[in-house]
DNA sequence: GTGAAAGCGCTAACAG
DNA sequence: CTGTTAGCGCTTTCAC
């Protein structure tokens, strides 16, 4: 009987390797190079040879080994890392689609990985990924001194942060215009009249949240308010604690009749705790999301995808040679509003 | 003057190698072999020794090479692909946070790849990865015919397919309970009083589309009721498609008292439509979405990281070297009720 | 057009 | 405990 050929995984003899290019090229009746160049479309191998080449490699089921490949050429892969944050955030899975469509315009591959927001890891990530010969590194870091890096800088894997500066290296960045779109959506709310308006915040020890509330601070300090300051929430961090801030915000006398919520995470569960609420409050969100438009949601929106496509670019000009001072993109923001930042004040 | 340490990608003569082992060994005065063993902790090397290996190679900013290490130790990597739809969309982000999350259980790393829904290049993808000697592949297709990988699978690259089987080849699968899900949905409507119930559906030569179809059609049948048959209509595939389609549904006379729409990105459409009717039909959508709790909108639900978490879970088993037949594992669904399936008829 | 020999950086096998 | 030798599968000289 012959032996199954599921592709299940049954390990028969056959399973364990798989054909060399010597094998090939002594199927063949030729030498190792020339079956080399042939399978590789190189010049100076006659039409017939090449032939006999690609049959023989059909017949065997031979499949190149990039890894002996990348070893000899100067142990270099394709690969592009990107480090982030948890995939199921869209704002992580925004930017990983914009890189990975980038890369594959110039034949590079996407690795991703989790740092599940734990410094010890992403370095270990890091590590790994240097160890692998990745092209370069795309952060989205979590921790925040990655002085260490600098000598692998030097030695031409190329860094690219996201969202978040680097802390002690100095390499090419891509952020989001925080201060100036907070500060736009603060002046909106306050153009409605508000003037007692909560700040739900993120972790403040984060670049972008600190952005974000400078910004709002900004807008706040410029209108001569000050009614906003006993409003103020940092270090929120998940979607159940920003349910319980909103609740005793509201509870105050007097409530707040607006609310800022500085990301995406922060704005969902605002929209939990007003969804029930018979007089909500106005509220705008940092960050854009898919049903905003249906629920009527005003936002601060910027483009994620351009914000992956533009750190993928810059590491593909830094691969291809290009050896200026570090460079740093900001991407712009802009107010949408539908509808719940244009409530007016109780 | 000094060259710059920046970590911008300035190519001077020092960036261009990365010190070897060899070079590691001979400042440590030992040879190659010590210097690997010490490296990689192995026994059988004097502490004293050893500490002299590791300085040697903080000093030099050694680092191991990954490549040459996996060409030698039998050519295959660490790296397990996903081959996907585009990772903005929820569903694939979130089967792509499950299956990375238990691959990191096993020291794996995941690379991910966008088939942009084309066959031709799904394939192309799958040679590229093959060529990478990635340990596993795990692929939610596009294309429907993959006997082409048979001899793969039967050479020991384990495949696992999610959400929609294989044609052609036997191989471990992971796929949600369509049928169940939609006729358990569409039963829900029925015990609504509905009858005139539209079914929107996406592509219906896929076959999860098909499952869900059938079991919105096998609810009906045994429910005796045939109304609904003039609101069927499928191959509708974006955003905007849904939503003329649900406009153009809306529109005759009678309507339909309920819509079921058979994936996110149609709910997505029929929801765009519905926030504007003052009187809007029961709405059942086929998964479940972040802000769902928000709107109030009633869906089948299924647990998508579950699913790739399962997936990475087969893989892994087939790396680790388990050979009995394909196997095949079924997310289960379940109806959660939030206000718009409940909706009565008008 | 084609082939022989060398070697990418590492680890495995075997000696000492 | 340490070192020597060989070789993973491929591409790169360089010679024919």
């Amino acid at each position: 009987m012959p032996a199954s050929r599921s592709a299940a995984g049954a390990v028969d003899e056959s399973a364990a390797r798989r054909p060399t290019l010597t094998e090939v090229a002594a199927l063949a009746g030729v030498s190792l190079k020339t079956a080399s160049r042939a399978l590789n479309s190189e010049p100076n191998v006659a039409e017939d040879t090449g032939r006999r080449v690609r049959d023989a490699a059909d017949q065997l089921g031979y499949r190149l080994n990039g890894i002996a490949r990348e070893l000899r050429r100067g142990a270099t892969s394709a690969l592009v890392a990107l480090i982030s944050g948890d995939l199921t955030n869209p704002f992580y899975s925004a930017v990983a689609s914009g890189i990975e469509r980038e890369l594959r315009q110039h034949g590079l591959q996407l690795v991703t990985a989790n740092n599940d927001e734990d410094p010890e890891l992403e370095r270990a990530l890091i590590d790994t990924f240097l160890e692998r010969r990745v092209r370069a590194l795309l952060i989205v870091p979590s921790g925040d001194r990655h002085g260490y890096l600098a000598i692998e800088g030097s030695r031409g894997v190329p860094f690219v942060f996201l969202d978040r500066p680097p802390d002690g290296i100095d390499a090419d960045v891509v952020v989001i215009d925080n201060a100036g779109g907070a500060r736009a959506g603060a002046e909106h709310l306050l153009r409605g009249g508000h003037r007692r308006i909560a700040l739900i915040a993120d972790l403040a020890r984060t670049v972008p949240q600190r952005g974000r509330i400078a910004g709002f601070q900004a807008a706040m300090r410029a209108a001569g308010n000050r009614q906003w300051e006993p409003y103020l929430r940092t270090d929120v961090h998940d979607v159940r604690r920003a349910e319980e801030t909103v609740r005793e915000l509201l509870a105050l006398d007097p409530p707040p009749t607006a609310l800022f919520t500085t990301n995406n995470r922060l704005t969902t569960g605002a929209l939990r705790v007003l969804k029930d609420r018979p007089e909500p409050p106005a509220l705008i969100g940092f960050d854009d999301f898919d049903l905003a438009e249906v629920i009527g949601t005003t936002v601060v929106a910027h483009d994620a995808v351009a914000m992956g496509r533009e750190a993928a670019r810059l590491a593909h000009e830094r691969i291809s040679g290009h050896s200026g001072p570090a460079r740093s993109i900001v991407i712009s923001t802009s107010v949408i509003a539908r509808g719940s930042g244009e409530r007016p004040p109780a």
